[in-house]
RNA sequence: GCAGGGGUCGCCCAGUGGUCAACGGCGCUGGCCUUAGGAGCCAGUCCCUUAGUGGGUUCGUGGGUUCGAAUCCCACCCCCUGCACCA
């Protein structure tokens, strides 16, 4: 007879239509996980958010909530246009990939050279692997975030953004390319090297009618200066900047030009500037421009300023020149070392020893690190602080310029050419550092459940972490940014709120994009004005039902971006009662113990993969094998494992058919106690994601209980077992717990709600089954050591006393105590237990109740058989008093002694 | 550098004051099953001891708190991640 297909599951989902949530009496649940981005096709680490969201998803509706569990795609950004770019020249290893991995025959992937195509291509792939895992969502609600329905949507995001004053115009640095015209990311560079940006501060050296700017790390030396460094082989410019000349390098303003826009005005060699005089922008003294070999042309300005008491570079270069005596070196800040001990530490001899960059190292940590201002304005401040506040000071009185340069440089694009730095001007910003915007989404974190709770210090940090975004882009898919129809609306920033819009997604085309103006939503999501008509009015009420999101779901690299602005937006947009209330975190998925990769070709396309091991085991492999933040390792072997005992499970209705009407032996009533007590400490672990602990408990642990229970049962009733079980680990297994009950009611879930009976929990019964499983293992031992099999064992019940001792024990930990109710005992007993006392001092903390005697002894009797045929022993049971053999005094109520004969 | 996380029995990984010599998986050893292999099943896997319920030494290193610590505190060493305008 052939199993209960997943096609067949899914045709019944599909006609059912179990996942299409509506507005009801029932309480509702609005669970969203993150959408995917489709420039590729999935493959199976895609697969743990959305599983994991989904067995939220079904637990809740097996608790008889309202479900919705919606998906759409995001489309935003560039990556798709570059993927269609990458097609579209051609790019043999992408296709490749294509084809080997995820089998995308050639010539189709070859055709997706339009963005839209591509979209369309993979959104399908995707949506029916997502199919295919059984992931219980709402596709009516489908969306991509190019459809001008959305367009609309975000345009008012922007326009309510605005309007709370968090939308901000500036300038903003990035790395650039000036042969590809273009802004450069970590992709579109040689060796895929991020270019880092970093600030660095140009300070201003009146020269006659100019200033030379020297470029430093440590604005808070320029007390310390005693004159400048050039290179006199290297090539100098003087370029006039909004109104004054600063002097650079030539090689160094090259780079600077595209931050620093301006007008060359002359060209001289260094030697021109040697020896002349420059004023120090602050004391306004005279001090010498002198050459030094390591100031390079092409990096900072070419300038550098020189602080001989704090850098040793400096110290060396100008004892090179005998000049020491001349400029004296200036202490301006505490420390424990000092530049000239270093250099004569080390043993250097001149400005060109390697050596220098340890020296400066070793200067430079200790005094960031406890270094203390000696300078009058700054005194006592620390360095790290004096840094900024220097900084800041020195701009703000016109004496610096902030320059950016690349931290990590040389890097070069694709193209051949460096990246430099350039400086956007209209670039527009959210601005996440607001500081009242800021307190009251550090309130609402505070109050709302994280997942893991470990987490919630890292969104704290990020909140305060967090300055303005920059939110424009000069192309990319997606939504044209309001207040400047030439850029386009970046992809982290209009993904923030689009959960409100599955709520109502599968209506709003009803109306034309025209008619979703900033009124129309104004209504809808804030209930300000009036409705168009009964339609507007019912998107409304839809909102109003689903909304709060009530939990997000994402991979654990979102944290510091996207969740948090995901909680930063509502708080701008939506009332207080319509906020966020949960968020789920989950980690990625590894291939056999390392990251899947296109480069180890370790990938496992998620089709493919259900395929193999099935729905189900796919679905417990990725979300109920590790904890939740973990990172989970994808074996194999341990999906074959999965895969095996599903359908050993599966089977059972087969293997063992109902005999459910059979009188009742005292197993079953383990079996029952164990299945009821495990199901009602699921529900909190599915309220807490321990989805691991639920894996262990009622899979792992279930099956072997379940092969226990067929050893040691005589007609095995599985029956409501079979119903029971396979309800609690729905969630994860759909597939299976659906044929299960086509199997056994005829009917699917649906509707069926999550249960246990109380009074079938019986722990005595399941600690006397402990006792048995015990006794099969001692006696195994007892045989080894001793090295016979025997013909007799006897097993002697403890004494009725030690039971009620032992009782006691568990409960009253107190030794006094314990030593007072001995003593108000039976008299002949006080020296036996106090024997027994201080026998089991030690373990005290952990003694258990024993089971009571009765059913022991019942549970017992009832197992003689079994034991009898699984040792091969005749087997006796017997009372402690019955016997004089010496082992028999060392019976315990859940141990007790075996005499083997 | 700053911030967050982490170092556990061959490997991966649970475990946040006593039920911990420490879950689970992998590997390894022995047994069952099988024509055989694989899979599956059972047992073992820090050391010593013992016809089973006994003892010793462990949880990055070194100190400390406690009747008691992998778990709390201090110092140190090492590792990972993020530092944005990119999805």
């Amino acid at each position: 007879m052939e199993n209960i297909s997943e096609e067949k599951v899914r045709a019944y989902w599909e006609s059912s239509k179990v996942f299409q949530a509506n507005p009801s009496e029932k309480e509702k649940v609005f669970i969203t996980a993150a959408f995917p981005y489709p420039n590729s096709p999935q493959h199976i680490g895609h697969a743990r958010t959305y599983t994991i969201t989904d067995i939220y998803a079904r637990y809740n509706r097996l608790i008889g909530k309202n479900v919705l569990f919606p998906m759409g795609f995001h489309v935003t950004g560039t990556p798709i246009i570059a993927m269609a770019k990458r097609i579209e020249e051609g790019d043999e290893d992408l296709l490749k990939i294509f084809e080997e991995i995820y089998g995308i025959p050639k010539e189709k992937a070859k055709s997706l050279t339009n963005p839209k195509d591509l979209v369309l291509y993979f959104s399908k792939e995707i949506e029916e692997g997502m199919k295919l895992l059984g992931l219980s969502i709402d596709w009516r609600r489908k969306f991509y975030t190019f459809d001008p329905h959305f367009n609309k949507f975000i345009e008012w995001q922007f326009l309510k953004l605005k309007e709370a004053g968090f939308i901000e115009k500036g300038e903003h640095p990035i790395p650039w390319s000036v042969k590809l015209n273009s802004p450069i990311g970590a992709h579109d560079t040689k060796g895929d090297v991020d270019p880092e940006i970093e600030e660095i501060t140009g300070i201003k050296f009146e020269f006659g009618d100019s200033y030379l700017v020297a470029a430093t790390y440590r604005p808070e030396t320029i007390f310390g200066v005693t004159n400048l460094w050039i290179n006199e082989e290297e090539q100098y410019v003087k370029v006039r900047i909004k109104g004054e000349n600063y002097i650079f390098s030539k090689k160094a303003y090259e780079k600077l030009s595209h931050q620093l826009e301006g007008e060359i005005l002359e060209s001289f060699g260094g030697s021109y500037l040697l020896n002349k005089k420059a004023k120090h922008p602050l004391s306004k003294k005279e001090i010498p421009i002198l050459p030094a070999s390591f100031v390079k042309g092409g990096e900072g300005t070419g300038i550098v300023m020189s602080v001989p008491g704090h850098a040793p570079y400096d110290y060396v270069a100008l004892r090179d020149l005998g000049k020491l005596e001349e400029l004296k070196p200036l202490k301006i800040i505490s420390s424990s070392l000092s530049v000239e001990e270093v250099v004569e530490k080390l043993g250097i001899k001149e400005q060109t020893s390697p050596k220098l960059e340890e020296a400066t190292k070793l200067i430079y940590k200790e005094e960031a690190h406890k270094g203390k201002m000696l300078i009058e304005s700054y005194k006592g401040m620390l360095v790290k602080e004096a840094k900024e506040k220097v900084k800041e000071d020195l701009i703000k009185e016109g004496k610096a310029i902030r320059i950016w340069v690349i931290a990590n440089s040389p890097v070069y694009t694709r193209a051949g050419d460096e990246v430099v730095v350039k400086l956007v001007k209209d670039q527009w910003f959210i601005n996440y550092g607001n500081p009242s915007w800021k307190a009251r989404v550090r309130e609402h974190f505070e109050k709302m459940k994280i997942i893991p709770p470990s987490l919630k210090k890292q969104f704290l940090e990020t909140v305060e972490w967090l300055e303005r975004k920059a939110c424009t882009r000069s192309s990319g898919l997606g939504t044209r940014f309001p207040f400047d129809k030439s850029k386009m609306i970046e992809a982290l920033s209009d993904s923030t709120i689009y959960m409100a819009f599955y709520t109502i997604s599968h209506k709003i085309k009803e109306f034309s994009p025209k008619e979703l103006d900033e009124a129309f939503f104004d209504y809808l999501f804030l209930g300000k004005g009036t409705p168009k008509n009964a339609l507007h009015k019912s998107l409304r009420e839809e909102f109003l039902y689903w909304y709060p999101l009530d939990s997000r779901h994402s991979g654990a690299d979102l944290v510091r971006n996207h969740l948090t602005f995901f909680v930063f937006n509502h708080i701008a947009i939506f009332p207080k009662e319509l906020w966020p209330k949960q968020i789920v975190v989950n980690g990625f998925v590894l291939m056999e113990g390392k990251k899947m990769s296109k480069s180890l070709g370790n990938i496992l396309p998620l089709k493919e993969a259900i395929k193999k091991y099935g729905a189900d085991a796919i679905r417990i492999s990725v979300a109920g094998t590790s904890d939740l933040l973990q990172d989970s390792d994808f074996y194999r072997s341990v999906a074959e494992g999965v895969k095996q005992r599903l359908s050993f499970f599966k089977n059972l209705p087969k293997s063992h058919p109902k005999l459910e009407n059979s009188e009742k032996e005292k197993i079953d009533l383990w079996l029952e106690s164990k299945l009821n007590r495990k199901i009602k400490g699921v529900f909190k672990k599915y309220e807490e994601f321990q989805l691991r602990e639920i894996i262990l408990e009622l899979f792992y642990e279930m099956y072997e209980e379940i092969k226990w229970y067929l050893q040691r049962v005589k007609t095995p009733k599985l029956r409501e077992f079979l119903k029971k079980w396979s309800l609690a680990l729905s969630p994860f297994i759909p597939y299976t717990a659906e044929a299960i009950w086509f199997e056994l009611e005829g009917k699917g879930i649906e509707g069926e709600k999550l249960s246990w009976e109380e009074e079938k929990i019986n722990l005595d019964r399941e600690k006397a089954e402990e006792v048995i499983k015990a006794i099969l293992l001692d006696v195994e031992n007892i045989r080894k050591l001793a090295n016979k099999k025997g013909e007799k064992l006897t097993i002697c019940l403890a004494l009725d006393w030690k039971f009620d001792f032992l009782s006691l024990l568990s409960k009253e930990k107190n030794m006094e105590k314990i030593q007072q109710k001995i003593k108000e005992g039976e008299k002949h007993l006080i020296g036996e237990k106090l024997k027994l006392l201080s026998k089991l001092r030690k373990e005290l903390h952990k003694i258990e109740s024993p089971p009571s005697k009765e059913i022991l002894k019942e549970h017992l009797e009832d197992a003689k058989e079994f034991l009898e045929k699984q040792l091969q022993l005749k087997v006796e049971i017997v009372e402690e008093e019955t016997l004089t053999h010496p082992k028999a005094k060392q019976s315990l109520p859940t141990k007790p002694a075996l005499i083997l004969e």
